[in-house]
DNA sequence: GGACTTTTTGGAAGCGCTCCCAACCAATTT
DNA sequence: AAATTGGTTGGGAGCGCTTCCAAAAAGTCC
């Protein structure tokens, strides 16, 4: 490893220091001849300018912090994160940032996680995965005057920089799909209280169902977990109700659904209907193939990415707020290729 | 947020930025009475210390970088990834690392990632996912004279430190236990050929069968991709050779065998045996429960930091390497519970 | 109580870069 | 020929910390 330094490599092109760090920063004003030698020398001796050395004098350090907190310790099971970060790396990649990775997992992660978060001359900016209500992250975050954008809806979103995709507008859509199939009792399983996700995605099989003159019956709503034995708990309550078709608020959870439907030697989607929320990949190859809501995640943690570098650039007043759109995918398990069309 | 620097708080507290500094790593000699007065003052001003001055003062990052090569595209569909990151980021959050993560999605990305990983000031350390047989990143990397821990072993491993599960020997106890259970034709389902899983898991297989006098039939050896489309195609293949039982070289593809032994309308295990491998949550919720191997990959990112650490403290030289153990986890699709025992 | 050792403290010199400012130079204008 | 302009270059002052070294303070021993 070379310990080269600019003035290594000044000295070896005959010209400054200066002259050297403003052909590294594509500063104009460097005669093209002068330019090409210092290529030269730095290519012919693989010098790569001190990281560390760069951040200090320009107070700006490339690079950009994800955290994920205690309370999506799904992070390991659920395919979202992966998908979520990939997205953003990709965009880290595109505009030559540097990702760094804070994946707590503990309460006691948390608590030396934040300083190095918060310390200056670290991070550009941060994004956040929303997680339960009431994690005191986000706040302390904030206070912390770095830049931030959350990613999913916080629950007390003022003044913060959000992305999300549209929740209620999704699962409205799903749900007015079965209700347009004709399925009289709609149950839904949904997420845990503690989560905005689960808030909107209630609230759009609520608005779909009373917008159609139904009554929402309370009964009909029992709450999972996200995970695929949460689903399976959950169907199997509702299966005394005898329900005609079921949302589930994710794929997961949809997947659990249908093995208690079958182990109850029911039909899929002849006797229950099941729509799911994700469009994970076995959805397709799940018996029979999933209906359910597709998310763009990987855009959208691109889109973080890039609404971050607006709040580092253009500072962080008025907050930005992205909402993308989801796509209700039709297959066998909603029974619309059996059954009479919309 | 606070710009408050060194010089501030030594003021503050009536001594010199020398004191201020020892307190902050620690340094035994200080007096009792002074680190308390210094330590209170920090703690009301709410003061962090600038990484990036620290860095370049001390010439350590106290970050460590994860590469993904191109080659693992798979990240965001297996939950390999999502495991040992989560077991990378615990190791360093307890050892005090920051984890960069460099996810390598495109050529373009290799030659932009290239740069940022090698420049120094940046990292102290560098952990790679091996990839394919041919990926030119590990030479690279070790060229550049940076502390790196392979994750897998590598094709060409001499002179690297990595880490690794015992793949061989974990595709022999899985087949061992297949052939104790009276299968007479096995057949596999192996990786790609270019990756040094791949390899070893095919050699358990083969060195099982062999040291029980069978016999190594190759048309029972088919390739797939890691994938559930993968494993469905190549049981598809299988099929018409008529096997009694299939070793696949990830759950995913057996998976996707199943589902293919299923379409052909036959029983598993009574027709077809299944065993898999990864212990993913899915295998112990399909149906029929899926005998599988379960390898230690969180433990083993884990692992991966301390090695790593170890380089950075005490030299590179002697490679070191690590292997750890696997066990078979076994269900119903090996049809053990319903055959003779060993 | 003085000579010695040990602990504690402050000052100063970097770490390798950016960026401002002044100096320089060549080309153009008057 | 002198003055003006604008592009190009080098020097120097930081950025905020660590760490070495020497000085000061505190303890120890006879």
């Amino acid at each position: 490893m070379s310990n080269l330094t600019l003035e290594d490599i000044a000295r070896q092109a005959g010209v400054s220091r200066s002259t050297v760090s403003r052909v590294l920063n594509d500063h104009p004003n460097v005669r093209e001849e002068v330019r090409r030698r210092v290529l030269e020398v730095i290519r012919q001796t693989g010098y790569h300018p001190n990281a560390a050395a760069r951040t200090l004098a320009s107070q700006r350090s490339l690079m950009l912090g994800l955290v994920l907190p205690r309370s999506v310790s799904s992070f390991f099971s659920d395919p979202y994160f992966p998908r979520l970060t990939q997205g953003i790396a990709q965009a880290c990649n595109h505009y030559n940032y540097t990702l760094a990775l804070f994946l707590v997992s503990s309460a006691e992660d948390e608590t030396k996680i934040y300083p190095r978060i918060s310390r200056r001359g670290l991070l550009d900016g941060v994004l956040l995965q929303s997680g339960q209500i009431g994690d005191q992250l986000m706040d302390r975050l904030l206070a912390s005057n770095i830049p931030l954008v959350v990613i999913g809806r916080p629950f007390n979103p003022e003044g913060v920089s959000y992305v999300d995709v549209d929740n209620v507008n999704a699962a409205y859509n799903a749900v007015s799909h079965l209700v347009r199939l004709g399925y009289q009792r709609i149950a839904t399983i949904a997420g845990p209280n503690n989560s905005t996700v689960s808030i909107d995605r209630k609230e759009g099989y609520t608005r779909a169902l009373l917008e159609r003159g139904r009554k929402i019956d309370p009964s009909l709503i029992v709450e999972g977990d996200f995970t695929e034995a949460g689903g399976y708990y959950a169907m199997q309550a509702l299966l005394p109700i005898r329900p005609d078709a079921v949302f589930a608020a994710s794929d997961a959870m949809a997947l659990g659904a249908m093995r208690a439907i079958r182990e109850a030697g029911l039909r899929i989607p002849e006797d229950i209907a099941v729509v799911g929320f994700d469009d994970l990949p076995f959805a397709a190859t799940a018996m029979p193939p999933l209906t359910t809501v597709r998310q763009p995640i990987a855009p959208l943690g691109f889109k973080a990415v890039e609404v971050l570098l607006d709040l580092i650039e253009n500072g962080v007043q008025p907050p930005r707020r992205i909402i993308m759109d989801t796509e209700l995918i039709v297959r066998d398990s909603c029974g619309a290729l059996k059954r009479r069309s919309p």
